[in-house]
DNA sequence: CTCGATCCCTGGACGC
DNA sequence: TGCGTCCAGGGATCGA
């Protein structure tokens, strides 16, 4: 599940592979997941791709200005989200597409930069103008490029739970499941405490958690759960390091107390029932465990099913 | 404003 | 080996 460090990573890749590239052609598979399908077909063959940036989840291929047929034309971005199996890979146009590959854009270098997506979590938006303007308004703070008073003003006046702020990208972008669990472990916040009370020391304590966090998750190119890669074909690194995220049953590594999973604003949250105390009235009743006891020989499955 | 429920979708785990 | 069932999860949407 790409979240921010993971995006970063792939827009690392992509950057300078595309920089300068003129689309050619667009074939669009299943596009469900497309705001208007039509609008890609007939927006991006001719686009020269100017850069690629990260805003929050989003991946954005910002486009030079069209000359033709109408130079009066914005510049244009794709914008790309890869939901939670998504992938942009930039392969040579004969290579067979991957299963599950719904738009491929033909570059003038003779590569294809194509979108796989089993599940299609993910969208995809030709945007320009007021409405990419729009769009890039509804979203949060991106954590890296906040202040801790910004990031405090952010979380202190509410009233949901602070897991739930987190993963709001209206609030926050870029945050998903496993920054948000491994950084509350880091700050000792229970992820169902309310954000109106979290103490101001509390708060700057996961402000830094977050960001240190996210930033050696950049470093060790993301985490790769099931089968996240980077544009170069590189798995990430940093669920080598995750403290809690998917270590349920297992010791906490700072106090050795069992590792709960447990659910809060909808979403299974790792936490450690000793570091993290929960917030009066929470129902501390985890979630029924679905982890079997590894067999000796095909030994995978047991980290396979945590990993997931 | 905030909550939970529901839907989208597929592959993988699991039980038989 | 194969088949049915359950489930994860980011985000949108809806009703409470």
């Amino acid at each position: 599940m790409p979240e921010l460090p993971e995006v970063e990573t792939v827009k690392r890749g992509l950057a300078p592979q595309l920089a300068g590239r003129r689309i050619v052609a667009v074939t669009l598979g299943k596009t469900d997941f497309v705001d208007e399908p039509e609008l890609l077909q007939r927006e991006l063959p001719g686009r020269v791709i100017r850069l690629v940036e990260r805003y929050g989840k989003f991946l954005l291929l910002r486009f030079e200005a069209a000359k033709e047929p109408a130079p009066s034309r914005g510049e244009g971005v794709l914008l790309v989200h890869l939901g939670m199996t998504g992938w942009l890979i930039p392969q040579t146009a004969s290579q067979p597409r991957a299963k599950h590959t719904h738009a491929a854009l033909l570059l003038d270098d003779g590569r294809e930069l194509r979108y796989v997506d089993p599940r299609r979590f993910g969208r995809m938006a030709y945007l320009e103008g007021d409405r990419l303007e729009t769009e890039l308004r509804r979203w949060g703070a991106d954590p890296l490029e906040t202040s801790r008073p910004e990031f405090q003003r952010r979380i202190a006046g509410r009233r949901a739970r602070v897991k739930a702020l987190l993963l709001d990208q209206r609030v926050l972008r870029g945050v998903g499941n496993i920054y948000a669990d491994e950084s509350l472990w880091h700050a000792k916040i229970h992820p169902a405490v309310l954000g109106s009370r979290l103490s101001a020391r509390a708060t700057g304590a996961l402000y830094h958690a977050l960001r240190r966090i996210l930033l050696r998750a950049i470093r060790l190119r993301g985490s790769t759960i099931s089968d996240f890669l980077d544009a170069d074909g590189l798995p990430g690194e940093y669920q080598l390091h995750h403290r809690v995220y998917g270590r349920e049953g297992k010791p906490c590594v700072r106090c050795r107390s069992v590792i709960q999973r447990v659910r809060v604003a909808g979403r299974s949250s790792y936490v450690c029932p000793r570091c993290q105390r929960p917030p009066r009235g929470f129902r501390t009743a985890s979630l029924r465990k679905r982890v079997r006891i590894p067999k000796t020989s095909k030994g995978k499955r047991n980290t396979i099913r945590r990993l997931k």
